[in-house]
Parts: C-alpha cells; structure tokens; sequence
DNA sequence: ATGGTAGCGCTGCTA
C-alpha cells in the first residue's frame, strides 16, 4: 500500500501535474492539502477516470482537504465532531477509512506570528485534533494522519535553525501541541525511517530561491498507529516533484511524501 | 540585496 501526502497549493493549477504524477507513481492513496476549490469545483470526475474514488472538504477560498483513494473512500468525516470548537468549520480536515485504514488528510493553521490570535488559534487546533482522536479512534487501530502540519518537530527540521529565532513553527508550544497529537500514539514515520538526517525537507519558500538553496524546512509528516508504522517499508520525498515541470508547469512549495507500507 | 514568489481574484490577504 502506497500513501502520499501533498500540499497542492490550488488544485485548479496543480491538475495535471497530480494526475501525471499519480500515473507514475501508482499511489493507493492520495492526501492533499491547500486545494483551495469549493466542493462543487472539486474534479471528482478527472480521479474516477484513474480508478480512485475521492472526498473533499473546502470552500473554495482558502485551505481545502481532499482524500483520493482506490481502496475505497467510507465513513467519510469532515471538519472537527465538535461544533462548540473555534475549530469546527474551517476547511482543514478531512478523514475517510480506505482499505481498513482510517484516513485523516490534515492542515494546520500557520499561526502568521508568535503570540498572535493566529498563532493562539493554531495550538487550540493541534489540541481539538488530539480531543477528536480521543473521541473518534483507537491507537490499537490502523490510524494514518498525513499533511501539513506548518510543525518542525526538531531543529534538524529546518535548514538552519539560527535563522528562526522568534519565529513560528519551531517554538517550544507548537512543537509541545504536535506532541500532544502524537502521545496518542503516533509514529513519525518518515522521521524513524531516516534517523540520522537533517530534513528530509518537504517544504520551500517560493521566495529567494529556497529551493535551490537547500533552504528548507520538514513540516509535512505521516503519523502512523503503532500497528499501522510497523508495516512501513519505506518513507521519502519526492524532491523532482518541486521542480519547475517541462512546459513550464510551476511547481507547489511543498513537495510529495512517500510512505510504502507492506501488505 | 533589507527584497524576493505564488494563488486567488480584482483588493489585499494568505502563506
């Protein structure tokens, strides 16, 4: 089984470029992120003509969540269960149980800067993510949580940590939220399959050239169940995929995460 | 070099 996670960053741009990657890569499932389409707008059609079934959560602006799969696509939730959140009714989660698999694809608020409402806004999401997990599954269940989490889990994450101070996505609270999320009992997995390596980054600035520089960051993870990570053949990034296509198709900032799982 | 890119959509916001 072959998951991928992709922040597409517009979906109506990216089109062809997912469905020529899709036929190349033959993934069971495909977790985007930033489609930034409404529902109505959303290509169901152009997916069901590659054999997948699809769902999508989003409103056409901004954010947006789609789940792609051809091991089915059931029991399809969007948006958090608990409607008193501050949370519930942004764009930015979706999840469906895809042969066996219980599915969320996930976007976490940027949080813009420290300290800000956004910011605020950005760890009580991390948090009512970790209250619906506890209200919806099992970490004894095969449990997959993929996306952009806009979270550099450690200094390594980023190209240079001496650049970041007193910015987010590397603070002590944010980094403390997402490990609250993975206390339920999630693997990074990317992260156990390269152990002793910066990055792998997944994400560059589209800004001064990141890309090129190597200036990074590693913010787009696949957090597995214990049950689940066990079964992890290999985990990577597909750095060709950031580039820039043959007819000048512009790439997405952040780049595909691989995960291949035994059967 | 104290900025730079990209998408949405038509003005400035978001990242």
């Amino acid at each position: 089984m072959r998951v991928v996670t992709w922040n597409i960053n517009s979906l109506k741009v990216r089109l062809p470029r997912l469905e020529a990657w899709m036929q190349a890569n033959s993934p069971d499932i495909v977790l985007l992120q930033e489609t930034k389409v409404a529902d109505m707008a959303f290509p169901a059609m152009a997916f069901s003509a590659l054999g997948y079934e699809s769902a999508h959560h989003g409103d056409g602006r901004w954010n947006g969540v789609a789940i792609i799969s051809r091991l089915g696509v059931d029991d399809v939730r969007t948006g958090f269960s608990d409607q008193s959140s501050d949370s519930a009714n942004e764009r930015r989660i979706i999840s469906a149980t895809c042969g066996g698999v219980r599915c969320y694809s996930v976007y976490v608020p940027n949080g813009r800067t420290v300290g800000s409402p956004f910011f605020i806004a950005k760890l009580e999401w991390l948090a009512e993510l970790r209250r619906e997990l506890d209200a919806k599954c099992s970490p004894d269940d095969e449990i997959l949580i993929a996306g952009d989490f806009n979270v550099a889990l450690e200094d390594r994450d980023v190209w240079d940590i001496s650049k970041f101070e007193g910015a987010t996505h590397v603070t002590n609270e944010e980094r403390g939220a997402l490990r609250q999320v993975m206390d339920f009992g999630l693997s990074d997995v990317v992260r156990e399959q390269h152990p002793n390596e910066t990055g792998p980054f997944s994400w560059w600035d589209y800004r001064a050239g990141s890309f090129h520089k190597g200036e990074g960051m590693r913010i787009d993870l696949v957090l597995a169940s214990k049950p689940l990570a066990r079964r992890v053949s290999s985990a990577l990034v597909d750095r060709e995929a950031r580039k820039k296509g043959q007819i000048a198709e512009a790439p997405s900032d952040h780049a595909p995460v691989i995960v291949d799982f035994e059967d």
